[in-house]
DNA sequence: TATGAATGAGTATTCATTCAT
DNA sequence: TATGAATGAATACTCATTCAT
């Protein structure tokens, strides 16, 4: 028990202190990963930042790449969180993924300093792979909206996969943008285009009106 | 004592055999880049894979970026030549927005491990900044053609360069699935999709109509 | 704020509790030193290892050296009194130097994991040269009993110190052996084939009849 | 064919420079090893000893301990060259024993320097385990000898691997003693002493008159 | 052109030890 | 006694780039 961060899978017990200790330094990767990127990030650099010892770093985590992974995951966890929240489960399909689509760009602008670690630049290929599998998880929830839609009648009967995919490279992409203060206009703005860009992408002939709807301005209890 | 790579715009005067040199490396760097990424590869692999000595690495290009910039280059006029090759002038916006959209993911797949290097992972911002430069040119063409579409009536009316950047996304998505082999299916099949996702999601009501054209199935000819 | 471990030579009192569990570090750390060498253990792992914290290493032990001083200490005084034990003062200088052989080799397998700390490796050499100081002390105990076998006369009349080394030497080399698994067959036949080859190494023409003697079967008492 | 010292068995070619400032970094290594041994000899101590900048070392050796194993196997070359001249292969078994012993001392002490790293503090397991391997190929030779004179009936009838055992054990405790100046006398003196020991050790009752050989004041060619 | 040698700044990680509680 | 937190000096190795021939 003598070594916190030691590399067997078993989180250790921290103290209070410990536990602000480690937020601290997940913290000030956070800013400046989202600043540098991961690969100009020095865990020098991370504990200068944070005003400890070097040493403190590994007694907290195994390494640089084990931070990464946390903060990756708190991220990941958080979003899923936002977005259960922002689905109305009783709305059509097609709304559910037009509300997981604006929760979603909502969500990575606010957290828009973290989510630019996400465009992995240096991590070694064997994360990257677990980040990818992640995403997977988001793509099959979209995956299943769009199958419910397709049997609804309000999206286009397609492969939901790839519907799926659609849904989300759009979505990543005017992250990606936003991030990169390539699109500068209001994020309403934005949220509301990408949301009736996918729906429209996405519905059939029938289900097309549902573009009209607004999942900010209608009440959930409204819709139906 | 010259230094044919030395940093001045000039191009050197190569002999035939170093031109063929050159082009060794050029190759031999691609297939690691794509392999391996750019940061993961060093000029030492460049030069064994290539067989030769290291400090000839540095006869023909100025340093590791210069080759990398080299490679992107040629890259992009390749893919502006085929499609322009694919696009039929005299068709309507939407089809040769399809047109351009199948291009731009055939040829990305057949120069796929070439693409693979554009993830942009661990090149310096500076370097990024112009690649990003070389994207915008393939945006605003792309407006170009919505713009057009929408005067036409086919299109939304919406903000061009918001379409655009959702037509540039969605195929940036689905090359990066189809590089990671996470989309098995037919190449193909993958081409139709995307492109009739996209002009679904551009098309307006009376646009909608173009769906069904499949650039593959009717001759530019009988467009219009 | 006692530091019962400080550098002061006085041994701290220690409740009960507390000898058991400096006990308990020795014994670990033993194990591990036994294994893997004093230079790759860490007092992380010997702390790991006893199950306690790291703090509490440094409440019993001045540092990582003296617990490894400690053990050496101990050692060396078991094995003395076993010495003593093993040898017949009124037995002839030969019989006597091959029952100290034979109950080094005895003990130095029996704790054979404790030995091979003493390779010493990574020790640094002020404690090297405190364990060789032990082990002369051992060299001239040995020369003292070949002193008065050259006065018997059973023994050649060459330098003692030099005698001396000849048989700490093989007998070294045999534990050694025996300890790295290099040696397999029985300890009792290892022991016995010892004894003799340093008894014929150190016999006058006379004193070579002791080799038949056999400190095992012939019960002191029936000696000289 | 960049990379000399990559991590293939092959050799690089080495320019005749490049083998001079190879043989030059062995040498200034060896003389660190020897001073302060293995664990405590930095390659930077190394680089700067030899004068050359860090990087250079790893352009000749892939790491530390390539360089030492090398090291390792070239004084190893080198005895068995020189033992393989100092024994007569016509002399009875019992003289090429000692011829062997005499060798053996005589060429450790005037490599003592490098000898001194054997004493393998330090080196990682793995790499102690293929020294060993080397030395049993000693263990062997001196076997064999010990066979022939079983034969001859010089030596006595005991397993030979144990009797060579203990010639390899005195032999490498008195160059131990020697290296660690607690021998102090003329070197010649303590070959000679060694060599009786030895010898007196395996003869059986006939041979034992081949302990007044002296394989130094006797010609070989009366030997026999 | 081409080679192999040389440079040296840059960085993650380890681990004995001390400290506050 | 006992704990977990904190320290920081120390060190092997990498790799783009330059140089002499």
């Amino acid at each position: 028990m003598a070594t916190p961060a030691a590399g067997n899978g078993e989180a250790r017990r921290l103290t209070r202190q410990g536990k602000e200790r480690k937020q601290q330094l997940l913290d000030h990767a956070a800013g400046l990963f989202a600043e540098r990127g991961y690969a100009d990030t020095r865990v020098a650099d991370i504990v200068r930042d944070a005003g400890v010892a070097k040493g403190l770093f590994y007694w907290y985590f195994e390494n640089k790449e084990a931070l990464f992974r946390e903060l990756v995951e708190t991220t990941r966890h958080r979003m899923r969180q936002m977005q259960a929240e922002a689905i109305d489960p009783d709305a059509p399909a097609l709304v559910r993924i037009r509300q997981g689509v604006e929760a979603s760009l909502r969500f990575m602008s606010e957290w828009r300093r973290l989510y630019s670690m996400f465009d992995l630049d240096g991590v070694d290929p064997e994360l990257a792979q677990s980040l990818r599998s992640g995403s997977d998880v988001h793509t099959l929830d979209t995956a299943r909206h769009i199958r419910e839609g397709i049997a609804e009648g309000t999206i286009r009967d397609e492969d939901p996969l790839l519907l799926a995919y659609g849904v989300i490279g759009t979505v990543a992409y005017f992250n990606h943008l936003h991030r990169m203060a390539r699109i500068d206009g209001d994020l309403d703005d934005v949220v509301r285009f990408v949301g009736s860009f996918v729906v429209r992408a996405l519905a059939s002939g029938d289900g097309i009106a549902a573009d009209a709807l607004s999942t900010k301005t209608l009440p959930s209890a409204a819709l139906g």
